[in-house]
DNA sequence: GGCCAGGTGATGG
DNA sequence: CCATCACATGGC
């Protein structure tokens, strides 16, 4: 059993980022412990790590511990910080949104991260399930998606390889309840993938324009598409999903308008929030779905 | 029962 | 290049 502890930079709200892991199937959260199991996939092992935090203070201490082999821990390691975005610069971020539209939300909420993906794969699969399809349903498809050709180990779900779901019939998703164009995109991206047509762990050195390039190419995969694996699987601080109906809604909501905000409106507050975007839509979303932020609305 | 949903592609000007 | 529409399957 691998065990380490992590101090890490405050503000960092591991609670709030939980209950949105919460929705993950290939994470376990408890709540009550203030902790979560994750699974983690290694040059092709499968490890369930689980992480807690033990101290409270402006620095955050987590312990992380795991069924990991000495030759995996340090890249274990490394996937835990980047998954739970350790080394984000959450008081520059905050500090940057003072004097924004956006500051009571960010005062509120400063130091809620992204809890990113297990692997890019999964996480354009999870985007493509979610295309047009209201939270509850898309959720609902997605733990199916992972119960039924995932594979369980130490307690938690892991994501289907792109091989697996190469080999798919249509019907194998529509009997779960997929549209069939939907059932179409995802095996079709999936023979790309494992055909080695679109190699996903090189997108990591390329800009946002470029990766969303390189993504859309794809019969099924639009901006939205492609921005959602910036932003969950990712992480890119610097995206903005103009597309997104959530957003839409949300910034309808903060700026109390009539109607969906056009592009153009989108586009000038965005430059205020530059180069955190992310952290704008992340924390709209959350201002969206929480009744307690609802106070916070601008002029309200 | 009707509108909506963390969109995308095809079509027609 | 842009507006519009079909798609497909539920949630509420």
């Amino acid at each position: 059993m691998w065990e380490t502890e992590a101090t890490i930079e405050g503000p960092y709200q591991f609670k709030r980022a939980l209950k949105r892991a919460a929705a993950d199937p290939t994470k376990k959260v408890m709540m009550e412990h203030v902790s979560i199991t994750v699974s983690l996939l290694i040059d092709g092992e499968a490890y369930a790590i689980a992480v807690e935090q033990i101290g409270a203070s402006e620095s955050p201490v987590f312990r992380v511990r795991g069924n990991v082999p000495t030759k995996h821990e340090e890249k274990a390691f490394k996937e835990i910080e980047r998954m739970f975005q350790w080394k984000v610069p959450f008081q520059k971020i905050t500090d940057h949104f003072q004097g924004t539209d956006l500051a009571p939300l960010f005062a509120k909420l400063a130091g809620t991260p992204l809890i990113l993906d297990v692997n890019l794969y999964f996480s354009l699969m999870k985007a493509i399930i979610h295309q047009q399809l209201n939270l509850t349903f898309s959720r609902r498809l997605t733990a199916r998606f992972v119960h039924t050709f995932g594979f369980q180990k130490d307690g938690v779900w892991f994501p289907p390889s792109a091989e697996t779901i190469s080999r798919l019939n249509h019907e194998d998703l529509t009997a779960l309840q997929f549209s069939g164009r939907k059932a179409e995109y995802i095996i079709d991206a999936s023979k790309r993938i494992a055909a080695g047509k679109l190699p996903l762990h090189t997108l990591h050195a390329l800009s946002n324009e470029s990766i969303v390039a390189a993504l859309t190419k794809f019969r099924g995969i639009g901006p939205w598409t492609a921005e959602s694996v910036l932003l969950f699987g990712m992480g890119r601080p610097s995206v903005f999903p103009y597309a997104d109906i959530g957003l839409q809604n949300a910034l309808k909501k903060w700026y109390q308008l009539e109607e969906k905000p056009t592009r153009e409106q989108m586009e000038k507050w965005r430059t205020s929030w530059s180069p955190y975007e992310t952290y704008a839509a992340l924390y709209m979303w959350e201002f969206l779905k929480d009744p307690s932020l609802a106070e916070l609305q601008r002029d309200g």
